[in-house]
DNA sequence: TCTAAAAATTGACGGGCCGTCATTCTTGTG
DNA sequence: CACAAGAATGACGGCCCGTCAATTTTTAGA
């Protein structure tokens, strides 16, 4: 028992179909990261895989579908971890400073780890799927709670949750820039300019 | 003498071109904002002019370009605001209270100023253009002289531009989501978590 | 004013990608 | 084993892309 193949899609039908749908996603990813997501083509994506124009409509409708998938895909991985922040969290500060430390190292990890250049220049494309929503909706989640815990002020939480993944994508971007990137310090200074501001933030060296 | 067409552009060759170009963006932004700008094709916006396909690629090498003139230009407006919140500044709060309160003016200005609910839901492009580059420039000269007058502490200086940029981002796309936006509110709370993070962060209500 | 060179416009064309669909192959079931 | 349901295939019509030879418009020189 408890032998290969015993856990998880037991048909071949659903086996292939989600081997399929991964390996689309698989190239999807290296297509998207060596030609740029505007340049990329459905059928870019496909000769990435042994498989047939026309199945790729099966799995997606669209390259649009596919990126959300992918989207869809990392923030899935990245909510647990902004849940787990909240509920360990000894204090508000320290819900913070997880949380950003949380998602300046996916960040990296996310993106091949080093290395990559991450060519700028390319036009970024930022599409609100569900999950983003959702992480949107666990930042603010977080913020009433302290809020209501009295732990931080009474701020305009819709206004605070943008500002503070504002503040994250834009760090998170100028971390990624540098080599090596700094987790530590990128999330040291979002911590402590959300906490306190000018005031609050880590003085430079 | 001085008749008409005595000013700026004299040749007919030059005003045409002029126009035709301005022809173009005028179509580009109306196409854009109706189909989004993934769905829109250069022949969408040509038919959107009077002119023929070819005489198109006259003028811009592909939709991207247009779309980043049109960036550009949106920026090129805005830079010398910034410049001027710069120099007329009485101290580091009002600078950032001028700018924020432009850049969130600005926003409301440009989409239509008001009704056009933005759909939500459409993949968002963002070119880092040379102007957008200029503008990220020209926050952090503004930071880095109110760092070396000793208005502000010595933070990174680099982290606190992206940082601002990132709030200005994403407060301005929460403060278009109400109705109606309040530019006031929304510099308020940024100038506000900037200086002092959620200590000084304008109460609710 | 007339005319030739330069500049700009035009739209048709070959090539590629899109999304569909009838056909073929594969898997599950009795 | 046979048969129905499900999935993969690739050819097809339609649209968009970027180019380019032909044409029209503008400029400048005689």
């Amino acid at each position: 028992m408890s032998d290969t193949a015993a856990i998880e899609p037991v048909g071949k039908r659903e086996r292939t179909k989600a081997a399929n749908r991964e390996a689309i996603l698989l190239a999807a990813r290296r297509v998207f990261a060596q030609l740029g997501y505007e340049a990329s083509t459905v059928r870019d994506i496909i000769r990435g895989t042994d498989l047939a124009s026309g199945t790729f409509y099966n799995y997606f409708r669209s390259k649009e579908e596919v990126f959300e998938a992918l989207a869809d895909d990392g923030a899935a991985r990245f909510k647990p971890q902004l849940q787990a922040a909240r509920a360990r969290a000894s204090s508000f500060e320290d819900y913070l400073a997880t949380a950003y430390h949380a998602y300046f190292q996916f960040l990296l990890d996310e993106n091949g780890g080093e290395g990559k250049p991450i060519d700028e220049r390319q036009p970024h494309v930022r599409t609100d799927t569900p999950e983003m929503i959702a992480i949107y909706e666990e930042v603010r989640q977080g913020l009433e709670d302290a809020i209501a815990r009295g732990v931080a002020p009474r701020v305009d939480a819709d206004f605070l949750a943008n500002a503070c993944i504002g503040i994250a994508q834009e760090v998170g971007r100028a971390m990624m820039r540098r080599t090596p990137p700094d987790v530590d310090a990128a999330a040291q200074f979002a911590v402590g300019l959300v906490l306190h501001g000018l005031d609050g933030a880590p003085r430079k060296r």
